[in-house]
RNA sequence: GGCAGGUUGCCCGAGUGGCCAAAGGGAGCGGACUGUAAAUCCGCCGGCUCAGCCUACGUUGGUUCGAACCCAACACCUGCCA
């Protein structure tokens, strides 16, 4: 088997391929141009959207030519999921959602005029100026409406809430993607998650129907994890990709806490650690699971693919000195500073001289003075790693570190500060 | 269109005139243990100017000293019948 499949499937990534011997045959002998398409119905990508991008980043390091996708188009359609139809996207918040993502997908792939050097493209480009008739006759033509009964999402919404003609139709534009992506750039391979692969083998489909070529369709393995909840979701919501909506700290902290079962196989996911190397984390997790080795090295190498080494740097000096044996009040001034930036930090105008109940509350850390008050008696509340036993506590003189912060805790990890003044 | 039933806190779900901020479960939060993990055990789990008060049991109005609970109208949902 081609080495990058055998990698693709050693790291657990590999769901389902159209003929797996031509796909290897031709990932052998050339450099294949492949896409994978991202709808833009928010404004970045987020962690679950990582796994499609790292693995276009392998095929893209194996010698193969990536074509990353933004759908501008699809993105107003919806791709159908079986809770019922997607709200409306405005076509301006789309667009502006499509540059957002398309400038973050930059950063992961190497771009320029070389043979494996990857493209962008947005599929309103042949879509928009597209009349009804010419897109009814050259491509609803080859559909089957009883096939595209068939699929899942459909039959599932057949059942319950009922689909839109807009959604239903989504498919439709994603073949005519991949059909597009063969005429213009040679493209022959598509990949996406396991939930994709309906669509997917629709644009082999139609590439097969009209223009009779054979091109490929590769899937990747949805994300599961052991404790069963979603993966990419935090209580504070979604894990975005962009440092403005989710800061580097944040998203450091997320794969940092990663549960001992799942680390070993987000690790293969993704970083670029060698099968060895992560048999020794995997064998260091079993026998020191304290040090947490593994997670070390899953919250390091996700966060400096994202975000750099610079701001893996501060997430960790951040994570060490609001997590770390130190006393606080031995931290530099500017450690703290950044520590807390990173944590959440918040000024004490309006809460100055009140009680450690209206800290809480201003920072965030607790929904009501009644959650602050409750908390406090739970004995879950500390400032400065101190637990505090009183409620009408008024944090003063020597409680402010270096003359101006002050570090809230709740519970175990959720922590947020307070800078003195305006 | 006719008959029957339902609408309770983040979710599920009990309550059918005062003892109800409302049983029980789930989720969530805190503590203990440990490792910023999991499991387990314990506690908390509407708000506030907190021994009291306010807001809440689909909506509006009514009966009553007093209503989630009774009555009326309205809205939505669900079964059975055509």
């Amino acid at each position: 088997m081609n080495p990058i499949l055998e990698e693709l499937t050693w790291r657990g990534l590999l769901a389902q391929t159209t003929d797996e011997a031509a796909l290897s045959t031709a990932l052998d002998d050339a450099p294949v141009t492949f896409y994978c398409g991202f709808d833009p119905t928010g404004p970045s990508l987020h962690v679950g959207h990582l796994m499609q991008v790292i693995t276009m980043r392998r095929l893209q390091e194996a010698g193969h030519k990536p074509i990353a996708l933004v759908g501008g188009a699809t993105g107003l359609i919806g791709d159908p999921k079986p809770g019922g139809e997607r709200s409306w996207l405005d076509a301006d918040v789309a667009a502006d959602n499509v540059r957002r993502i398309q400038s973050q997908l930059e950063h992961f792939l190497s771009f320029g005029k070389g043979d494996t050097d990857a493209i962008l493209v947005n599929n309103l480009d042949w879509t928009a100026s597209m009349d009804v008739v010419t897109f009814l006759r050259d491509v609803g033509k080859h559909f089957s409406v009883n096939r595209m009964l068939d699929r899942d999402a459909v039959k599932t919404r057949l059942e319950s809430n009922g689909i839109s003609y807009t959604e239903f139709s989504y498919v439709l534009l994603q073949s005519m993607d991949y059909l597009e992506l063969r005429r213009r750039h040679g493209c022959t391979l598509q990949i996406g998650g396991s939930d994709q692969w309906g669509n997917i083998t629709a644009g082999c489909e139609l590439v097969r129907r009209v223009d009779a070529e054979t091109v490929h369709a590769l899937t990747t393995h949805l994300l599961t994890k052991s404790d069963g909840t979603k993966f990419g979701k935090t209580e504070s919501g979604t894990v975005w990709l962009d440092p403005e909506l989710t800061s580097p700290y944040a998203f450091y902290q997320f794969w940092f806490n990663t549960d001992d079962r799942d680390v070993i196989n987000f690790l293969k996911i993704f970083s670029t650690r060698s099968q060895e190397d992560i048999a020794a984390l995997e064998q260091q997790s079993q026998t020191e699971p304290a040090a947490r080795a593994a997670q070390k090295a899953l919250a390091e190498d996700v966060t400096t693919l994202v975000h750099g080494l610079s701001a893996v740097e501060q997430a960790i000096a951040a994570s060490a000195a609001l997590f770390g044996r130190a006393e606080l009040v031995d931290i530099e001034h500017i450690t703290i500073f950044g520590a807390l930036t990173e944590a959440g930090l918040v000024h004490s105008s309006d809460v100055e001289g009140e009680t450690v109940v209206d800290y809480l509350l201003a920072t965030g850390l607790v929904a009501s003075k009644s959650a602050a008050r409750r908390a406090i008696d739970e004995g879950g509340v500390y400032l400065n790693n101190q637990r505090i036993a009183d409620e009408a506590y008024v944090p003063a003189g020597a409680d402010w570190l270096h003359g101006e912060f002050l570090v809230l805790r709740k519970g175990k990890r959720t922590i947020a500060g307070v800078q003195k003044g305006a």
